[in-house]
Order: C-alpha cells, then sequence, then structure tokens
DNA sequence: GATGAAAGGACTAAACC
DNA sequence: GGTTTAGTCCTTTCATC
C-alpha cells in the first residue's frame, strides 16, 4: 500500500469524485460537462481512479424503510472470539455494516430489521456469545456524506489547556 | 408513508436491486440480461423502482484510505442539546454518518481522519458539548451489505426461557 | 411484457496540440 | 495530458403484437 497518493489527485479528480459519489450514473459525456472536460479526458481518468482504487464500486442505495425494514439499529458487541463474530455476521443479512473496533466493545453493527420481534430474534443471536448494548436508530441525521481528499489546512488543532503548557 | 410496499415487489424486483446494489453503473440492457427481462421492462421497474423511493440513490463508493484518511473512528456522543450537535455535524465534513440513536449515548458518529493529530482535532469538536467515546475501526469485515426485502419466513423467534413459561 | 425499427447519444481510437 | 474528429456501437424510445 503506497501511502502517497502516487500522483496527487488534483481539482479534476476531486470534482470528478464529488459528482460521482452524488450520481453514480452519469455517463462520460455528462460528466465532461460538468467538470469542464472533455468526455475522453474524464473517461481516461474514471478508469485511472477506479484502476487506482480511489473509486472501489458503484452502487444502488436503497430505502431502507421502505423496502420493509421498519427499525434500524446500533448493535454494540463486547468482547468475543473474533472468529465466532464474523462467523455470525455472515449468517445475519440484516446486518448492514460490521466493524471491529477498539475500545471495551469489540464490534460496532448496524442492523435493519422489520420490527421489535425481529430486532429481539438477531439482538438474541448476538447475546449469546457476550454482552450486547442495543440502540435503536431514531433518525440518520447524516448518511453517507461524499468524501473528497482531506486537506490538511482543514485541520484546526484543538485550542486548550495542555498538561506541559 | 404508505406501509404497505403498494404493489409488493416480486422476484424480478429483487434481482434488479441486486444487481443495482451490487453494480449501479449497469446499462438497462445488461440488467436485462441478467435478470432475463427485456430492455423496455426492466428500464420501467427500475423507473418505478426511482419513483416508489425504493431506490434512492445511485453513489461511487471511494476508499477512504487511499483518499488519505488513515483512520477511520466510531464517536458515541452523549445526551446534548439535539440541534447543538446537528450544527457540529454539519462543520464537519469528517463525519461520513451521523445517528441519533436511543439509550445512554444520544448520538452515534462515523468519521474519517488523517491521522491521530486530526482525529483529536474531530473529537475535541464533540468532546466540548458533552461526554464522548471514541473506537478506532480496526477492520470494516462487512460494508454496505445489499440489502433485499425482508422475508419473514427469514425470522426465528429466539429460543430461550421466558419468565412466564 | 416482448419485439422490432428508428433516432439520438455515448464510447473508442486516432491524430494533433 | 487534453482536445477534436470520425466511426462504431449501444442505448433509448416508440409503436405494434
Amino acid at each position: 500500500m503506497d501511502i502517497t497518493l502516487s500522483p496527487a489527485l488534483d481539482a479534476h479528480d476531486t470534482r470528478i469524485l464529488a459528482e460521482l459519489q452524488a450520481d453514480a450514473r452519469l455517463t462520460m459525456a455528462e460528466l465532461g460537462r460538468r467538470v469542464h472536460l472533455s468526455q475522453p479526458a474524464v473517461t481516461e481518468r474514471v478508469r485511472k481512479l477506479e484502476a487506482s482504487g480511489v473509486i472501489s464500486g458503484y452502487r444502488a442505495t436503497v430505502d431502507l424503510t421502505r423496502l420493509g425494514y421498519g427499525i434500524r439499529a446500533i448493535i454494540r458487541v463486547g468482547r468475543a472470539e473474533y472468529a465466532r463474530v464474523v462467523e455470525l455476521v455472515q449468517q445475519t443479512p440484516e446486518c448492514v455494516n460490521a466493524y471491529n473496533v477498539t475500545g471495551d466493545d469489540s464490534w460496532v453493527l448496524e442492523i435493519a430489521v422489520i420490527d421489535v420481534a425481529h430486532l429481539d430474534a438477531v439482538v438474541t443471536k448476538f447475546c449469546i456469545l457476550t454482552e450486547t448494548a442495543t440502540s435503536i436508530i431514531l433518525n440518520p441525521a447524516r448518511e453517507h456524506q461524499p468524501m473528497l481528499p482531506p486537506k490538511r489546512a482543514d485541520v484546526k488543532p484543538p485550542i486548550r489547556k495542555v498538561l506541559n503548557a
């Protein structure tokens, strides 16, 4: 893995990433118009972004509520054998995301279920392994925020008292 | 909002949803081949899925690591004034997802940052509001699992002792 | 929902800057 | 690395069954 983004992404690439994260079905011709590049030029840039792995895929986003999932929840799973959790996640189609994390909890899962009975069924599967803590999502205030290359300049060091001040 | 999925999604729709969640850039002709429907037929079905809101969009997925974000983390934010948190999230481009949830923590945020210094900067913004708990994502074992309409038959009631047994 | 025809537009490749 | 052009292919739309 190369830490240095081989040829750093320029302003054109950034605009392309923004557009495709907003609408993955744009044609290369339309994308070219929006970023002010010719169609062959954007096609080549997109090809490179895909080849370098910066763009890892294109997916349709579905509305889980309209699909019939009435409840979304976060399950935090405590210390447990890694392989056992992975196995259980693989057997759980209701699990949208599963992150192995640092801290008291070893896993943070995001699930979608039909109703409370269904939630009970899924949570119980993980309760058997170890302690869990379940939180129902009331409102996904932000989802799938389009991400652009970070700019160091944006990072403001926190202003506060430090011990060795 | 209608709870009953007006005309329930049939097997064709389900296959279409599966394909488009795996590759949003499929052409209607190719999608038709894969689901064994004519191109006009799939086009009309996709149009209806979009119109009914089941498909809410199409997005390119980017590899945050290759974009330059070396660390991803979950921040749990304790009880705090709703509007203040929303405002802070809006001022935080590093925040990919933000969920208002039930439980001791009021919010679960997912962020992407360059490095530890950057993590410090972002966490500190939220620490000022209330208590927070930050977990670094070691391994996103599952991400963006394609979701299909739930089948009641799949929901197995948990087998266990109950108080009124 | 399928088929077939017609029109428009998008992708590819090459030459040039 | 980008643009333009030209050619081919594909997609989309419409009408018909």
